[in-house]
DNA sequence: ATTTTGAGAAACCAAAAGGTTTCATATAAA
DNA sequence: TTTATATGAAACCTTTTGGTTTCTCAAAAT
């Protein structure tokens, strides 16, 4: 049973529960209404979120209120931002090299 | 067979690939190499990131070298984006919040 | 020309993932 | 108190995943 957050958020349907209750805590009814699959199958994919801690659950009555753990989140954010600064980066020589080559063709064609 | 940026970084093996080669373009052996399982599961895994565009096969005689394509990370980027952008809101107006109520009490102290 | 090497494909396998239905239990509502 | 509702757990099933071994083929090296 591996349970990190990468593993957690390749599921589609894990990604739209993490989205619905983003700005707002929702019972697991609630969210079930939302997805054509069973309630249970739909529990399960949140039990998952809350087992790597990106989903909180709060009991409530008989209700269940599921809370999402945004921060928990920067696991991915930080291991994807070392790659973005090296394509943004790459991308950033390339646009100069291309500025140069136009610069030197500017002064060419005045020559 | 889903093939989502989301689910090829899901695997800690392809993740290790993936750094491998983000620097500089690897073949299929020397990455195998790395790793105490078959070069055929290696094998499996980058072909994988090739099919979501993570990566690109380049044939230089018999051997492949493979470059990573980590733009297609923005995929990720962008996602998380938007999450991040929420949860360091919330813990600014969380610092905010808590700095009001020190200077609060500090104005008690005195009266 | 023969052998070695790098890579891809095929067939196969066990475990994990994602789903289902059914049952149990605690709380709320009638 | 009885009934309805929200949730959790169990047993089960199918497909996908991650791995294996074996075979083939083309390019290099001998």
């Amino acid at each position: 049973m591996r349970r990190d957050v990468f593993q957690a958020i390749a599921d589609p349907t894990r990604r739209e529960i993490l989205n619905m209750v983003a700005y707002k805590s929702l019972n697991v009814n609630s969210v079930a209404e939302h997805f054509d699959v069973s309630r249970t199958a739909i529990y399960k994919h949140m039990k998952i979120l809350a087992e790597c801690g990106l989903l909180e659950m709060k009991q409530k009555g008989r209700e269940r209120y599921c809370e999402a753990h945004l921060e928990k989140l920067h696991e991915v954010s930080d291991w994807v931002e070392q790659y973005r600064k090296i394509w943004s980066q790459r991308l950033d020589n390339l646009e100069e090299y291309l500025q140069q080559l136009q610069t030197k063709n500017e002064l060419h064609d005045k020559s």
